[in-house]
DNA sequence: AGCATATGCAAGCTTCTACTTGCATGTCAA
DNA sequence: TTGACATGCAAGTAGAAGCTTGCATATGCT
């Protein structure tokens, strides 16, 4: 799971996965709009499509073809062992 | 903090907050043999200097001055924000 | 004082990363 | 089928990151 630390290390796909968070199941097109509207984020199609595959490779985000939509959709499971790894006590102790 | 993120980017230094975690308090001498012996990483010790900065820098190691020894303490106390920004579940529920 | 130990500073190099650019593929509607 | 829409692929480029190399500073022991 190595390549969980080396997604997160990057502003916009943090951003993106704001973004999902906010908003899940969201297509390219509209993450693109989204990002350049909310986060003030000035990214080309193609370079938020690239760190969505880094994300996808990741197990962060899941995608769904729906005809020439795809959707992504956040998963925060991988975050799980980031947690764990180090045993980050709970805030509620 | 940023800075978090782009600190744990790097194995090495993921490799050194093991070594932290597993022998808390150790010098950079201490750091360079355990983490040459038992991780299997042949690192100079400028690289892991230069990696105790940076994460340092992040917040996630924390460090005390002795004479001519510098101690290292790790604190897992940034990697909350991780947890919380995205609302990961507790493995409990 | 003299020497070994422990760490700090900084320039240079190589590799990787993020982004762009341009074109290609696939889907849907008229 | 034609054209617009949504996404995919791949090469090229500028910048950053990690590591090395060499020397400098500081502490402690004899």
């Amino acid at each position: 799971m190595s390549d969980v630390f080396h997604a997160l290390a990057a502003p916009a796909r943090r951003a993106i996965l704001d973004e999902l968070h906010e908003r899940d199941g969201q297509t390219l097109y509209e993450l693109c709009t989204r990002l350049t509207m909310k986060h003030d984020l000035e990214m080309s199609r193609q370079a938020i499509s690239q760190h969505l595959d880094v994300l996808e490779a990741a197990g962060l985000i899941t995608t769904r073809r729906d005809g020439r939509y795809k959707f992504h959709y956040l998963d925060t499971g991988p975050l799980r062992a980031i947690v764990e790894r180090w045993r980050v006590p709970d805030p509620e102790e």
